[in-house]
DNA sequence: TCCCCTTAGGTAAGCGCTTTCCTGGCAGGC
DNA sequence: GCCTGCCAGGAAAGCGCTTACCTAAGGGGA
């Protein structure tokens, strides 16, 4: 059985596809009820299903968002998506996810996939990259994208010139480093994400601010770059410790790296937090899951991932909306004073 | 500035849209070498990007898969999304997500969708729902997906007689029980999730069996259905023991709950798993990560997405296959011999 | 030298819709 | 009774591509 097209529902119908595209879209064109019957009729009895693709074309309107992120399954994004799927739901829009997996290629050619289905707008989540050539050549075809009618949102990035969340980063490392040195801890390990990524330079930077305002400063050898997620915590917290056996605190750049340096902090038999403190980043659900609780600089996910989609779905024009999201401190059991 | 077409470069290139089309998509008609750099600087020149939308109509083809997944951000089906994804990816195709957020209606809504965007397959992951009328209706706009020349893909769902990827829950439930009472427990509570589902269903029954096995049984009032995650688990688990103070292990259908179960324990100072046992399902990322670590019966969630989505897109035809995928026990720190 | 075959490239007919513009019929006003 | 105006519905022109078919030119064999 091939698929009914509009010119068959027409046909059966005895009208012209004109009335049925009309019948199906509730064009404000009124239509005699007893055509509008024959019509729906149809529509039913050959299980019509409109081309999507045929609509968009002759519409030339743009409704699905596409929305791109590092890795749905990594609990920072799922958060995100979460918030994004629910206003674009609301609103309702079709969203299409697209996983880069962290690599820059694959955004491209992602930005150009949504542009060539003619979305209605895109949603760049996830750090940006540090190296200049592929920022220009993604904002390149940002610019591209806009230009031709798209809206562009991006979650936690600089490189864009358009509407954007930017969730404070620094300053949610400096709020982490500030605790830290508060309670006493001055030897300090710092348990990075990968040292492409802005958002590990920027909660860095926060980090050495934080260590300046207390007089201390903050060493290479005190800091180790890993992946974001639990095993690049669980390897850098060994490194550190290996390197720096007095550690008396550690500072990871987010949660699921925290929950790895937890596993191997047990597995060496410290004991957290008497004998050492660590404080994670994001508030990802599992933190009040782990024992010790972690304690942690809060983002809130949800509703950065809902930010992005009001802006990204906002109508025409407007200047550029920077939204700053505000970092907050979340003291639970993984961190103590030192003894 | 509006959009560059086909005709726009063609024009620029001083060729015909025939051409620029045959150059643009590598067709095996030789082109002049000339012709063709003339034609890609025309490309590069006006930043032209093909509509996805026309090419689309105009080839009759279908290439982007769509998945129908509850909610992305449970950890359940992010990993199977992982999945999904990873292979989707191998093969060049592009995924469109959909959260149904466990709402029948909005899972029909989105298999209308997909179809009417010409997705080349749709892979349905979740419980089904045990309502007949849902069901059927269901069943009703696959095979009419089915019958248009799309293929169709469900995870771990009975409803729809194609491709399926069916994991053991059954036989799960199963080996949960059988390990509680092997250890000797036999004031047992279950802790389940939503009565409406599938999964749960089965789940259940695999509970029931092992009670059989071991000439027990298990009474409604053992049971307290909840929704699939932590704060299910939570507030489950304090009407479970409310209700039954006696209870020497309980069985979580999944890990989430197990782990919202796990939470509340700790609360009311029972000690796990000296004073109570508990066994969660699924293996979830975090259920090493909690203290104790859960034993729980574990699913490949990765690898069933991965086998999902080579069901998907396989080529046309062969007959419907289904492929069972093993549960297994994964005993861990949170069970132990009843005192 | 002529003819036919090959080949590079163009022409144009769709793909399945939407929407502008047009037509024919009817009611109401004079 | 005739003209005007209105309204329901249809005809057809695209939307931006792909591709079957056609044309013109060049090359080789007789």
């Amino acid at each position: 059985m091939l698929v009914a097209t509009l010119a068959d529902v027409a046909r059966r119908a005895g009208v012209s596809t004109a009335t049925v595209s009309r019948i199906i879209n509730n064009s404000p064109k009124p239509v005699a009820d007893a055509l509008r019957e024959r019509v729906l009729a149809a529509v039913a009895e050959l299980d019509y299903v409109p081309n999507a693709n045929a609509q968009q074309l002759a519409r030339a309107d743009r409704s699905a968002v596409g929305v791109i992120v590092h890795d749905v399954s990594d609990p920072y994004f799922a958060e995100i998506t979460r918030g994004l799927q629910r206003v674009a739901t609301e609103n309702g829009r079709l969203v299409i996810i697209c996983n880069s997996y962290r690599d820059p290629e694959r955004e491209l050619a992602y930005v150009d996939l949504l542009h060539a289905h003619r979305t209605a707008a895109v949603v760049l989540t996830g750090s940006g990259y540090i190296d200049p050539a592929t920022t220009a050549r993604l904002d390149h075809k940002l610019r591209l994208f806009e230009a031709t009618g798209g809206r562009v949102a991006v979650i936690g990035r600089h490189e864009h010139a358009g509407d954007a969340i930017v969730p404070e980063n620094e300053h949610g490392g400096w709020l982490a480093g500030d605790a830290l040195y508060r309670l006493g801890h001055t030897a300090i390990g710092v348990i990075a994400g990968p040292a492409h990524l802005t958002t590990t330079a920027d909660r860095l930077t926060g980090l050495h601010r934080a260590a300046h305002d207390h007089g201390q400063t903050l060493t290479t050898d005190q800091i180790e770059y890993a992946g974001f997620d639990r095993n690049g915590g669980y390897a850098a917290a060994a490194l550190l410790l290996d390197r720096n056996p007095g550690l008396t605190a550690i500072a990871a750049l987010n949660d699921s790296m925290a929950v790895g340096a937890l596993a191997l902090l047990r597995e060496r038999g410290l004991e957290v937090p008497s004998q050492i403190s660590l404080i994670g980043f994001d508030d990802m659900p599992i933190s009040v899951d782990v024992t010790p609780p972690l304690s942690t600089v809060r983002l809130p996910l949800e509703e950065i991932g809902a930010r992005a989609m009001s802006l990204a779905l906002r109508e025409e024009g407007g200047d550029p909306q920077v939204e700053h999201v505000a970092a907050h401190l979340v003291l639970r059991g993984s961190t103590a004073p030192l003894q």
